[in-house]
This record gives C-alpha cells, sequence and structure tokens, in this order.
DNA sequence: GATGAATGAGTGTTCATTCAT
DNA sequence: GATGAATGAACACTCATTCAT
C-alpha cells in the first residue's frame, strides 16, 4: 500500500535501508577481490556471497543475476575513470595540448594500477558480452569531445582509432604484466602517440590513399 | 620456440601416421567452427568430438584437456599471422616506408577478418591465462626486428607502444564488432598512426619530458 | 463442518478486527489470482505477498505456511460450490428428477467456469496431499443426501461413482481445457450419465453380477 | 564417423548397448519407486539417479529434463494399460456388451491396482502440463473406437464423458485411497454407469433439453 | 587405437521462512 | 502489528574427464 515510488524498471530491490547499500557495496567489494585473487574462473557466486560475509540468497535480492554483479562492477570502475578524468585532464585544459595529452594519459593508466586483475577481469567479462560500447564510450566521447575545442573535428574512426589505441597500448601492458607498466618512459611513449596522431590528423599531408 | 612438431612436448601422442594428423586437423577445424558459431561458451569438449566426427575418448588421445585445444588452435593462428606478414610485408621492404607499414597494417587486418568469433574467443581464451606474451611475441618482434632494418633502434617501450598499438586498436574493433573494420578509411587511420609515430619517434623534438 | 469461524484453529491469529479480515481477504484473492495467471508454479509467498500489498512477514501473521493459504483458498471455493448447489439445486427440489440433476450439474459446472486455472490449480495442490475427502467430501454428501429424499438410498460405491463420475468427467474437461466446457451438449451428456445412472440403479435388472 | 544413422530428433542419446537399456530401465523403475513412496513432492532428480545406482550426469544423458523421465514413466504406463485392455478387452468382442463393458473395466481398473501412489503422481504431473490428451487418448480412442462397432457413433462429447466419467471415478478411489477400490461392487457400478449410460446414448428418449 | 557410457564435483538460482528493527 | 532484509537448504542441470569394453 503507498509504495515510495521508488521502483524502477528492472525488479530487483533497490537498496532504501542502511545496511542494504553496505550489503551492495559488500559485494561488489568482494567480486573485486576474488577477481583479483583468481580471475574470472575463480568468480562463482557462492564465492562472492562467502566472502562478502552474506548468504547466497541476500545476493540474489541486489542482482539479477551473476552477470549483473559484473556489470555493476565494471559501471563502478568507468565511473571512476571518467571521474579521474574530469580531476585530472580538465583542469588541463588550459594548458598546452602536451599537458592535456599528459594529463588524460596518466589519469587512465592511474585506472589501471589499481587492482589489475579485477580490471583485466572485468574489461574480458565486458568484451566478451559486446558490452563495450557502453562502457567504453564514455570515455572516448569525453576525449574525443573535449579536445575538439581546440582541435579538427575527428571522424569516427579517428576518434575510435586514438582512444583504442591508447586504451589498448595500455590494456596490453596490463594483461601481459609488463614491467613497465609504472614507468616514466611508458607514459611518455604514450603521449608521444597520442601527439603524433593528433598532429598528423590536423596536417593531413601524408598516409593519403 | 622452433617445437619440433605440431602438437605439445607432452605425454600424449605425437601423430606420427596419416590418420592421426587427419584426426587433430579435424579437432582444430570443429574446435573454431564452434567458436566461429557460438563463442568460448559453446566450446565444450563433447561439442568438439561431435562436430570432429571423433569419439570423446579419442579426443582425449589427442590432447591433454580442453585448454590444450585451444592453445594448439591459436598457435594454428598464430603461425597463419606470421606467414601472413611474410608473404604480404616483406616483399614491400624495399619500397617506401609508407609502403612498408600499410603491408603490415594489411596482413594484420587481414589475419583477423577470416573467422571474427573465433578468433575473438580464441583471443579471450589465452589472454585469461596469461599466455599473451608466449603468443603474441612472435608477432610483436617480427615487426620490430625488420623495421629495425632501416630504422633507429626503438626501445623496449617504443617497440611495445607500436606493435600493441595497431594490434590493440584492431583488437577493439574486433572485438566490439565495428562495422568499419573492413573499410579502407580504417586502415588508412591506422596506417596513418604508424607513420606519425614513428617519424615522431625518430625526431624526438617533442614529447620529451 | 461448522467450523467456528474463517481461518484454521491452528496457532496464528484469527483475524478480529475488521482491518485483519482485509488482509486475509487480500492474501486469498492475491493467490486466486496469481494461481489464475500461472498456474501452481507462479505462487510464490512472495508474489502472493507483493500482490497483495502486504509485507511477506505480514502473511505469516495469518498463516502458518504456503500450504495453509492454498487450503484456506480450497476451503473458500468449496463453500461458494455449496452456496450454489444450495442456491440452485435446492429450489428445484419440487420439480422433475430431470430439472434437479441438471440444477445440480450446472451448479458444478458453473462453480468450474470462473477461474479454471485457479481451480485447476488447487484441486492438483489439494490432491497432491491427500485432502481430497476433506473438501470434496461434503460436496457429495449434499448430492447423496439432498437425493435420497425421492430416492432409494444408495449404497456407498453408489453414491461414489454417481459423484465423482460427474465430477471427476468436469474435473478432466477443466484440466484439459476442453473447449466444450461451457457447450450446452455437454451439460446435457452431464444430466443424461447422471439420469441413466440413476434409473439403472432403481430398475437393477441389468450389470448384475 | 558414419554413425549407424540412428540418432533421433531429440537430441539425448538412445540406448545402442545392452548396459544402456539397462540404464535406462533402471532409471525408469527408480522414478515409480520414489513416486510410490513418496509422491512427487520427493521426485527429485538426485534421488532418482541415486536410487538407480547411477549418477546424475547418466540420467541426463538419457533424458532431457526431470519432466522427461515422467513423460516416459507415464508412456510406459500407458503402454501396458492398452496392452491389458487389447488383452482383455478384445477377446471379449464377440460376447455380450456388458461382457465387453465389465473386460474394459477391469482392464482399466487392473492398471491402478498396482502402484497407487505412483500412478497416482504421474497422472497428476501429466495432467498438471497438459499432456492428457496426449497420453490418455489412446485409451479413450480404444473404448470408442471397439464400441462403434456394434454402437451408434459416440458424439466427441458422449466419448469424453464415458470414458472420463469411468477413468475420473476410478482415478478418485485412487486417489482417495477408498477401501472399496478392489472389490467387486465397485466393478459392478461402473459397469452399471457405463451400461445404462450406453443404452441412454442409443434410446435418446430422456435428457433432451 | 577407438569407443561412448558413466562419472560427480560444481554451478547458478529459487523460495519458504525467520527475526531484528 | 508490520516490515523486508537476510537466510540457506535444496534443486535442476552441465561438462571435463575416465576407463571398461
Amino acid at each position: 500500500m503507498a509504495r515510495p515510488a521508488q521502483v524502477p524498471a528492472n525488479k530487483r530491490r533497490i537498496p532504501r535501508q542502511a545496511r542494504a547499500a553496505e550489503t551492495v557495496e559488500a559485494i561488489l567489494e568482494a567480486t573485486a577481490q576474488i577477481l583479483e585473487a583468481g580471475g574470472l574462473a575463480a568468480l562463482t557466486t557462492n564465492a562472492v556471497a562467502a566472502r562478502a560475509g552474506v548468504s547466497i540468497g541476500t545476493l540474489y535480492q541486489y542482482f539479477d543475476d551473476k552477470n549483473a554483479i559484473l556489470l555493476a562492477l565494471a559501471r563502478r570502475e568507468m565511473a571512476a575513470t571518467l571521474g579521474r578524468l574530469a580531476r585530472e585532464a580538465l583542469p588541463a585544459a588550459e594548458r598546452s595540448p602536451e599537458d592535456r595529452v599528459r594529463a588524460a594519459v596518466r589519469a587512465t593508466l592511474d585506472a589501471f594500477r589499481g587492482r589489475m586483475r579485477a580490471r583485466k577481469a572485468v574489461v574480458q567479462a565486458i568484451l566478451a558480452q559486446g558490452l563495450a560500447v557502453e562502457l567504453v564510450g564514455p570515455v572516448a566521447s569525453f576525449m574525443a569531445g573535449h579536445r575538439s575545442a581546440a582541435m579538427p573535428n575527428l571522424t569516427r574512426e579517428q576518434v575510435f582509432v586514438l582512444s583504442r589505441a591508447l586504451m589498448g597500448t595500455i590494456r596490453a601492458a596490463v594483461m601481459e604484466e609488463q614491467p613497465f607498466l609504472r614507468s616514466a618512459a611508458f607514459e611518455d611513449e604514450l603521449v608521444r602517440l597520442a601527439l603524433a596522431y593528433l598532429g598528423a590528423v590536423t596536417a593531413p599531408s601524408a598516409a593519403a590513399r
């Protein structure tokens, strides 16, 4: 009777009490930890519930299925990356192009420096479901959007190439667990790559078919 | 690298007779077809055996476990890519830098244009096991090795950035099933990216820390 | 029969206040609706509580367990059938035997014509627990009792055969969702069956062992 | 390779070896026993496998799902009933109508005299899925078919009423575990019911609307 | 060598029920 | 009295792998 009218499109419970919010957080944290420790193969619903200190039933009160947990985690991580971008890259907007690019590169690198294996697994799971666009999209459009202010409009392919070249390289470094992931030299090369490509796009002399 | 013969140096039988080689081939082909049709989730050993027209027991006569099949398939695909590189990129070696880069890009693109889903699944499975280095390595070192002939020595990081930027971008296009994967515009941008980066590395004016 | 009041004589609260009675009614109505819409498989206590606009805890304040709800619903439906019989069959008592039989048949058919799926599910659930006697009993004894007034005393077996033949045929029509359930032809045949059997019992020439 | 081409429309294995046939039989027998002992509620796939002395995986090698086991059992029981009908009712064909009806009634009663609870559960399960027509149909059409030789063609409703009145009454006796199920008096009344109805249908004087 | 029947640990998921708030 | 978050036993089902034939 007279429900508070908060019930969303998806049928699962939305936490209204403090305890419930804590539970959701515990589940996501447990998921991240398990991914971190054992990768995607170790991620079972029972394991998540156990590590979250929650019964399996509770887990299903907040998430439709195993996948939904992964998705929620991915969204959370993406939101964190966007936040970092906003915090680090935007303030650099008035400075030189190089500074701006470097800020963006560093924000992305930072995003991957924390829980590598967890991120790896999340990324993997997301890609396996064709949800990449939904989740990577915001980050890419952020990059493109804020660059177009001082730069020629990039084509669809150019935005894609620039964002994926950077993220793909970082991703590879994460996946292959390259030792130089945290080095300044690696960051420098990424910046060089982005600047060079942007320069080539702006002055389209070469590389014409 | 240079393994003695087709199948791993493990305890399982190494096919010495024609029929055995056919069986192995049938299993690998069945695996590729199933991956292509249904992705990694559809790949069960029973399904592979059935499609290969072989009993499940026979399958285990040639492969230690499910993973070994995937690995063998990955090796086969990598070998094909290397072959393409050798065939397409090497003959272009005497021509302009752009031609050489374009040949390499096209060879890599070609490698991904066939069985996208199968490749996607193989790549996914391989990455999930941290075997990327072993398998991607040869391709990367090929690129680096043959470029250094007419080019300044690249640092470890630079080889990594160049190869992974290209492969990562292509990989992303495959994974996200981007419509422009087969377009000339996409190939052009990849070439532009590689040339720009190589140019920046050669003339290291900007982007120095 | 003549139970003191609505709900079982068990340990759970007997509604004494208006609001409580409404709650019980809401729960029963919700149960019927869910059975109607999705059958027995869709009947979960949580679904009932939700549709009744009541918390799951409240539901358990009025019913011992899920089964008790089903039982209460069954009793309610049986009471309705008995009421219909009393209303339709008794007034016909002074008329011809055929009229009386037809009135009884129609009353029974009517009882099944409303919420077929709900009835089906209730009947199913009841039968599954061997409670048929308790619930079908009253109806059967009604038929037998009121017929014996103007008719030779029937043996135990005969009462059983007559009542179950009619109810069993109707039940089968409901369960199999026969299209002619609502047809006049079907009702005619049921009447014919009952009259023929009654006639044969009265004039026991044939069928003697 | 070169499979014997026995593979049926459903994907599950059809037993080709003797051992396999035994396994299927063991599973069906276990199912009947469990139903007999504990009813439908006790029928879990694990219980069936355990009682059959078979692993749960084996069970699923021969049956698509739990339901399929029940269906197979139902079919087996129905086949038994049909066999009994053929054996008992057909030889009586040249004798009096009463003898023929009695033979049919007895065959049906016999069918329910064995494992009452198992039958009860099977019947219940079948009805719950609307498969009644498929399974009861043959028996009903047998009754109708062999009667029409010496008797007026019955309408759809009449065949239904006759067969379901008999089976429904027997079913009720089984479900309610009536003590007279095995008595001669009960059989007599069933015969009387069938004969009376057939007589009334043949001489349609009464029961016209 | 080949077969395929058998295995069983393990998975995701449901839902009746409890009890602290 | 009412709430709804939490519980966890139980379930149906999968699939990599073994081994007697």
